[in-house]
DNA sequence: CACACTTCTTAAGGAATTCTTCATTTTTAC
DNA sequence: GTAAAAATGAAGAATTCCTTAAGAAGTGTG
């Protein structure tokens, strides 16, 4: 997981060298190109294993360049945007962003994003599968597919409800607050969310125990908050 | 989550210290620095978990303060600014504050993003002190799932009562006064608590002992106070 | 654009559990 | 034996958690 190179393209010289900052501080080495064509020219001349990529470039826009480079190699691409409209979210990823990150960023978690993705990346070049289930119990997660079986059976969950379980699930054992679930999943700190969460803990045992009042799964501690019995 | 030292940094010393009062309210550890350069400086004799930093400095700016520090250490900032503009907020976050607050601001909300920050922090794996079980005789104590075992049987116990036989286990063989339990564990002196105190003994007796009249971990000694059988 | 459908949030009441207090009994030390 | 300390039991107060329901917001369809 070491000795990759990061290039970082952003017209915004305070936000390359910013970014730059952390992904060196996780030892990557960093490669800077102001747009889209000097992107692909530090392509050709250096060895790259992810690109990360703002979206809105004078010369040649990010969409465009993915184009470009998707050409070339076949290379993990995180978007940079601004913009936080759902379009340009799900249309950077359809046109082959491997993720997306809208500004401003919470710097851990692109850094988290960005080590998520070169984790995909191994000594032959190619794209391993990473294994993307969780078992715990007759608990299966598969965060691929975004779906969760009880003992085989295929249970439907609203997104919220998958990112929730998942984070349970995840770090199985581990008790998480209400607070600490919402800040998880909402990404914003949470003032007086109890209820929501709660609400959203009883619609899944609904769908994932088989008697929702005694649990044998989603355990509540309490005066603590909930957890996945490991 | 507890221990962490939450370093201040602002020209004001009246800000300063009120933000000190609220952060050890919360069992923060607390230090100050009234600038950039003293803030580097702390940050090389203590161990700082988190910063607050004023974005208008004399001396280095703020900005220019989160580029060193991050040169340095990869710690979660947040900005504190008298400015209210959206375009200073994004610049913040850019460059390099894990979140931003601006001035005036609510007490309870900055703590609630300074736990947010700390708990994000804890889950990257970056400073998770303290061994996560504490065993003790057939006593384990699993402070993640915040649950204890008896050989191995688990034992549903209230927060009140876990967080006594928390602290008792962890500093076992240790003699803990009532006095003591009641001002750890409630975080407020004791006044008149010493039977609510011996209230909560009993129920743990009664949940981790074979026979309660006979303990054989939570022992009492006389005229001093209670302890955990090493 | 209206319609049905799903999902999310909020509020409120009820149920269950836990905390504290007080009175009483038991144990300990001298 | 006596006084101080500790343990016990029981009851009301307080807290926390669960549940339900209703409306808001969003999505897809004809």
């Amino acid at each position: 997981m070491t000795n990759h190179t990061v290039l970082v393209v952003d017209d915004d010289k305070e936000i390359r060298d910013g970014i730059e900052i952390y992904l060196k501080n996780e030892g990557l080495q960093v490669i800077q190109a102001k747009d889209g064509i000097g992107a692909i020219a530090a392509l050709d001349e250096h060895e790259i294993h992810l690109i990360l990529l703002d979206i809105m470039m004078p010369q040649m826009d990010g969409i465009t360049a993915t184009f470009k480079i998707r050409e070339q190699r076949n290379i993990p691409i995180i978007m940079l945007s601004a913009k936080s409209e759902d379009t340009d979210k799900i249309l950077g990823l359809q046109i082959g962003a491997d993720d997306y990150v809208t500004k401003p960023f919470n710097p851990l978690e692109l850094i988290a994003r960005v080590k998520s993705q070169l984790r995909r990346y191994v000594t032959f070049g190619q794209f391993e599968e990473e294994s993307d289930t969780v078992r715990v119990n007759g608990l299966v997660l598969d965060q691929e597919a975004k779906q969760v079986t009880v003992d085989g059976e295929p249970v439907r969950l609203t997104p919220i409800e998958l990112k929730i379980l998942s984070l349970l699930m995840i770090h199985a054992g581990r008790v998480f607050s209400i607070d600490e679930i919402y800040e998880k999943v909402w990404k914003e700190p949470s003032f007086n969310a109890e209820n929501t969460v709660a609400v959203h803990i009883r619609k899944i045992r609904e769908k994932i125990e088989i008697n929702p009042k005694n649990p044998r799964y989603l355990k509540v501690v309490w005066g603590i908050g909930y957890k996945i019995e490991k």
